[in-house]
DNA sequence: TTGAAAGCGCTACCAT
DNA sequence: ATGGTAGCGCTTTCAA
């Protein structure tokens, strides 16, 4: 490994002189910086981030915190994350928390050991003051919190936009599927759904569901159809479920959206490749982490002028399992 | 921030002392122990990891290199290789490479420079001793790549397999999907189909397809019954491909597998939600996450009598886009 | 404009 | 069994 005392060497100078032109700050001559910057060619100096983090007390790194990556919601937001995080030179430190508090835990107490300088999160777990205590920027992803920055699309307008499509499109026996009861952007489509639901003058049932996976999904859409035969609109709790549902649905040998719609929720890749394409409530993903790393970028510059806090639009895609007008 | 000198202060003894409660080495006395561990629980004490880093010039940090974890392959296998690590309380630093050259360079100098300890990536570019000159234990993900350990399926292999099923079932004029060229896996496939194609008594066609990318698939889908309307088998270089010939293929009123079979390729968790599910020649992601995690981890440990190379099994996996016999 | 040296938090060696 | 201390590679005063 070449350091930086190599590199002085080479270039007859001072540690603290490479250490200068290395940062660009303070006095340098020009001369001087030439030769540096020919020893640091020369040797293929790449300064170690290690040493520098330790003296600075904060590195390049940034904790990404998310429930799933195999939840294809959340890869869309992570590259968005990415994206812009690199842009900066910032890199990822990634975990999987599953939604789960002992793994979040853990997470966050390594990240902090590896002096991430920021950190962003999904986690349906924050009054339990474990992020209060850290020092550290934070922003909440997905999910908004009391009185941290957060990005967010706003879920109980999402499950009544989905709902009000529905009704609008003369859906009379609704069934609303409701996702798991600890994921908190699950309970806030669902009450959503379920406030316009309420106020309308339509029959609706609710089924309840507790994962996000796919291979439940599958179970769910059979449940569904078994439990109320004649529904003729359904509000699925994702995508998954939505795609599952259609599966079923013509499993079923019922015509979509003739017999039955389907709207589902995040507006997910793969939404336009199902048969037919799902219709669903849009939750801007990409941008959603993109925005996101900005924001903590922001913070951590101490921009302090900026947003603290992002709702993104949702938004209804209109595409084959909702009747046209 | 506490320190190892608080915990020392607090418990009256030195740092030396503490490291090694710390460590678990070296002598020290039963009582002396017990008064450090509770100091160190006072103070909520926990040890910096760059600090130690630092000193040991290694870390509890591993650089995952993924192409895109967008594309639903990779997430599994991020996943699995996550859970296989953290089991050994390493950590991820994760980059996305788009499959390009310099932002491949760019993430591995970043992660040498936070003195990961080992480093997993699907590549495409081996040839160029980008990774002779890392003095790093590699892993080889989804890529195999002569003298470096891997783990990998054998794309050829199933190319081939994804071929001979198509044309045991029937099929008599094949359409063939060429993945991206400069995509090593994608390359592998394809040749391995037309080993297969090229000896038996079957027409066949070529479509190349220059993305793996979501939107675009729906356009090769297209193409491809554009350019080749009577075809009656298609081989899709991957399931994202796959499902969106079922789709194309709905759409233009096809019926499937009657009219024309559809032959995937990953396995990916939404084939079995498509309608009709997919069937595809199966790469098991998650799995192979995991033994390239556990590859890495006995490559650290210096355990060097273990398997260098693991080729996992690829596997037909028969769904509904296929006849059965 | 440059260099010497302290110190970031920790580990490991050498004393005792 | 325990403590003192050098040093990992770097940045940043403080002097010169």
């Amino acid at each position: 490994m070449v350091t930086i005392k190599d590199v002085a060497r080479e270039a007859g100078v001072s540690v603290a002189t490479v250490s200068r032109v290395l940062n660009n700050n303070g006095y340098v001559g020009v001369d001087t910086r030439k030769k540096v910057m020919e020893a640091m060619a020369v040797l293929e100096y790449s300064p170690n981030e290690v040493a520098r983090s330790l003296y600075k007390r904060e590195s390049k790194l940034i904790g990404l915190l998310l429930p799933d990556i195999t939840n294809p919601f959340f890869p869309q937001l992570a590259r968005g994350v990415e994206d812009e995080l690199s842009k900066s030179g910032y890199r990822l430190l990634l975990g999987n928390s599953d939604e789960n508090m002992d793994k979040e835990l853990e997470y966050i107490q390594t990240f902090v050991q590896n002096h991430v300088v920021g950190l962003l999160t999904a986690t349906n777990h924050v009054e339990d003051t474990l992020y209060d205590s850290l020092k550290l920027p934070i922003v909440m992803l997905d999910r908004a919190y009391g009185h941290y920055p957060s990005v967010y699309s706003d879920g109980r307008e999402g499950g009544g936009l989905a709902a009000k499509t529905l009704i609008d499109k003369g859906a009379k026996r609704i069934t609303l599927v409701k996702g798991p009861a600890h994921i908190r952007p699950a309970q806030d489509r669902f009450k959503g759904a379920m406030d316009v639901l309420s106020e309308a003058d339509v029959d609706f049932a609710v089924l309840a569901t507790t994962s996000y996976s796919f291979e439940e999904a599958k179970g769910f859409a059979e449940e569904l159809f078994i439990k109320y035969p004649n529904t003729d609109g359904v509000i699925a709790s994702n995508d998954i479920v939505g795609i599952a549902v259609i599966h079923q649905a013509l499993k079923l040998g019922k015509v979509i959206p003739d017999d039955v719609q389907i709207i589902g929720y995040d507006d997910i890749p793969q939404c336009s490749l199902s048969y037919p394409t799902l219709s669903t409530i849009r939750q801007p993903a990409y941008e959603m982490g993109r925005q996101a790393a900005r924001l903590l970028l922001s913070i951590i510059k101490g921009e302090s002028e900026c947003e603290r806090t992002m709702q993104m639009p949702v938004e209804f895609i209109e595409r084959n399992t909702t009747r046209k007008e």
